[in-house]
DNA sequence: ACGGGCGGCGTACGGCGTACGGTCGCGTTG
DNA sequence: CAACGCGACCGTACGCCGTACGCCGCCCGT
């Protein structure tokens, strides 16, 4: 597919499937069609064989039915899979409103990253611009009211949020393509790596890069692996968490 | 394509590729094609419409040859957008060791993020683990000294130099997605956000998300736009750097 | 002079998204 | 109660993609 060229062509039919408005029009009871049951599917389908394997064909075939029958009700694939990143994001939990801001923000990081985890697809589907469905927005709210009564001005919360949330799709990022490597050579991590050493030191004159050698050893060692996503995630969390306080701290005494 | 799936099954082939173990075989005058033409023309074709347009087709095309000469400098597409990206990698400056850690960070990601404008395909393209040719190497090394001396432990300065990078990325993203939208649809960030507007507020109810429609409006009045991928940068940026200088003043004071 | 090897490439295959034009059974209308 | 129109469903086909395979013809070493 040339991507998402036309999903946002038309504004009017798009935002009606996200935001499903239309009667469930069951007429006959026939295989009974819906966008809901064809996002399911199509959930399913990208959770457990990857988006590569997400198929128009491959979804008409899940659901018992011909490919074109899919497109009664989702105009093409670009929309298709807005809908399901809007539906996935509509099975977080929301956050709650216990703790201070920093134990907040500390739970959306780490619902945000099980959600990666879970619909490890949504990292690379999630390329265009937001999709702007009830869910989205939904959630927008809701982890907003997380870091709204600390002194922040609304651009200022807006931002926070976006720096919280990039980390962590940067570290869901890392996580995955370690899992993805894992199942499509059959090796593990530190396997792969092994493997590519033999080559690379061939190439490498030793002493070239010091500083790389010593330090992509050290982490692969301390970590057992090449790279330790888990920590990568933490230990950016922190940091980042810890830039934020010093905003917060700023605009408390000085407000 | 289904994707990378073979991009490192034969270690020794890719990484000959991504180190140039060849000679130039200039054997005739003819074509005279060469991992570098191709490699230069694909850059090329990415840079300036974009990689939806980036194909084994289309790169022969450009070259004046058959499509299937490609071929036989480059064992598929996976193998031809993995050495891009280390050429891209090379055409970067390398940093100074001028002035603190701070300034030479904020360095790196302001040169990271003059890459990406450069050079928006390989947001997209970056996608599977990082490629280990030689300007990779290259530039982890030259990076990772610019916060070899602050007190971290290796460790430590690997994953200050992840989290950095990864806001670079992410900014860079979001300011790509505004770049592509208008380009795809014509319309300018404002005149795409106005264009959905009336049909959102015909399923958002007014005053079911006040926070949301608060500072969404909020965020787009300050930048003009929807958006404002610069100032989540910079936004951003101050508080990594803010959240790293507390750990290197822990160290400084208790190491 | 000649023969092998390799750079170059034409053709073809399987798979993708999806346009288009049917078919058929239901709910509505006279 | 009969006719009908509409919408769910789908078979076929088109134009793309990446790339396997086998063939040419030229250059270079002999």
């Amino acid at each position: 597919m040339a991507s998402e060229r036309k999903a946002t062509a038309d504004p009017a039919r798009s935002l009606a499937i996200l935001w499903r408005t239309r009667e469930p029009t069951s007429r006959s009871a026939g295989p009974g069609l819906s966008v809901d049951r064809i996002v399911r599917t199509a959930i399913d389908i990208a959770d457990t064989e990857g988006l590569d394997a997400l198929t128009m064909r491959r979804v008409g075939e899940a659901l018992g039915v011909g490919t074109m029958s899919v497109y009664t009700y989702v105009p093409g694939k670009a929309e298709l899979v807005a809908v399901m990143i809007d539906t996935a994001y509509g099975e977080m939990p929301r956050p709650t409103v216990e703790g201070d801001w920093r134990i907040r923000l500390e739970r959306v990081a780490r619902d945000n990253l099980a959600l990666y985890q879970r619909h490890r697809w949504m990292l690379r589907a999630e390329t265009t611009r937001p999709v702007l469905g009830p869910h989205l927005v939904a959630k927008y709210d809701s982890e907003l009211n997380t870091v709204a009564d600390i002194g922040l001005t609304d651009v200022e919360m807006d931002a926070v949020l976006t720096l919280v949330l990039g980390h962590v799709r940067s570290s869901a990022r890392a996580e995955s393509e370690v899992v993805d490597l894992e199942r499509e050579t059959g090796m593990t991590d530190g396997q792969w790596w092994q493997s590519h050493a033999p080559w690379l030191e061939t190439f490498l004159t030793a002493g070239t890069y010091p500083t790389a050698a010593r330090v992509g050893t050290a982490a692969g060692q301390e970590h057992g692996a090449a790279f330790g996503p888990e920590y990568a995630f933490e230990f950016g969390l922190q940091r980042v968490l810890d830039g934020i306080s010093v905003v917060v701290a700023e605009r408390a005494t000085a407000g």
